[in-house]
DNA sequence: CTTTACGCCTGACGGC
DNA sequence: TGCCGTCAGGCGTAAA
């Protein structure tokens, strides 16, 4: 459930759940997630409290009294909320047991997720240095994203996935967007002057928050779902959609891959 | 430097 | 029913 506006709606789920909760133990039960904490330092997370839940790109950010876990859910990862006695089903690698009886457990079943620990603010250190500006921060617009595709060949869609350009844009949100705009998915980067990239900026922002606030509906259904909530109630418009007739001109949407990821759009209305 | 290809894992689904 | 290929919302690395 990886992208931004997950990501986001889990954060929101759990902050309330366990911030000023103290940690009993953890227990890890994989070693071979993409990333994995050691055992050593998820250790000393015992007796420290949550002290907030932040979010950076797809980044899922738990705040102790002195240290930093960092939570990435990969392709597959999902988080619950559970009372402690809860036995761990298939492909759930982590527990964050907190003194109150209930626990905080990680799964993943591709394992294409992770944990990362730090002992200071993951906002300073390398991990996040390379990331692109948040989609909501007053950095991204059309002069940002022009300049910095100048020149560049790669298919815009992957332009505006690359983590570095911006931070959070998926597969199913990149081609939402463009949708929106009315660009190719396939068109280069480096073709698209600055206006249509003031579009685009504010399309992805407007994809991304419509997605969380569908997330946001389900937030209190958090501690019983499957784990992935607000997910399927989003209204996609190509994603998912060959064949289908396009919302906006009614000719049939197009399948077809950039950079190895599916891609869907409307031959009529995106150039 | 930019761009492309692949591997990491498991599960679901469609065709035979 | 089972087997097999293909596909899946991400990302890091190697190679071209």
């Amino acid at each position: 459930m990886p992208e931004l506006p997950e990501v986001e709606t889990i954060r929101r789920g759990i902050k309330p759940l366990i911030t000023g909760k103290k940690v009993l133990r953890t227990v890890l039960r994989s070693s071979r997630l993409r990333w994995s904490a050691s055992v050593s330092d998820l250790a000393a997370l015992a007796g420290q409290e949550v002290v907030d839940v932040e979010r950076r790109a797809k980044y899922l950010i738990l705040h102790f009294s002195d240290d930093w876990l960092i939570l990435h859910m990969g392709m597959t990862g999902s988080l619950r909320y559970r009372p402690s006695g809860c036995p761990p089903a298939k492909h759930d690698h982590f527990d964050l047991v907190f003194d109150d009886g209930f626990l905080l457990r990680f799964r993943d079943p591709r394992k294409f997720g992770g944990l990362l620990f730090s002992h200071e603010s993951p906002f300073s250190t390398p991990l996040f240095a390379g990331l692109g500006p948040e989609p909501f921060s007053e950095q991204l617009d059309g002069h940002y994203l022009h300049g910095l595709a100048r020149g560049r060949k790669i298919p815009v869609k992957n332009f505006i996935m690359d983590q570095k350009i911006i931070a959070g844009i998926g597969n199913i949100y990149a081609n939402e967007a463009l949708f929106l705009s009315g660009i190719r998915p396939s068109r280069a980067a480096g073709r698209i002057g600055p206006g249509r990239y003031e579009v685009l900026a504010g399309n992805i922002r407007r994809v991304l928050s419509h997605a969380i606030e569908a997330g946001g509906t389900s937030i209190r259904d958090f501690q019983n779902s499957d784990g992935r909530p607000g997910y399927f109630s989003v209204q996609l418009n190509v994603y998912g959609k060959e064949g289908c007739p396009c919302p906006r001109c009614g000719a049939r949407i197009e399948a077809a891959r950039t950079g190895q990821r599916s891609t869907f759009f409307c031959p009529h209305c995106q150039r």
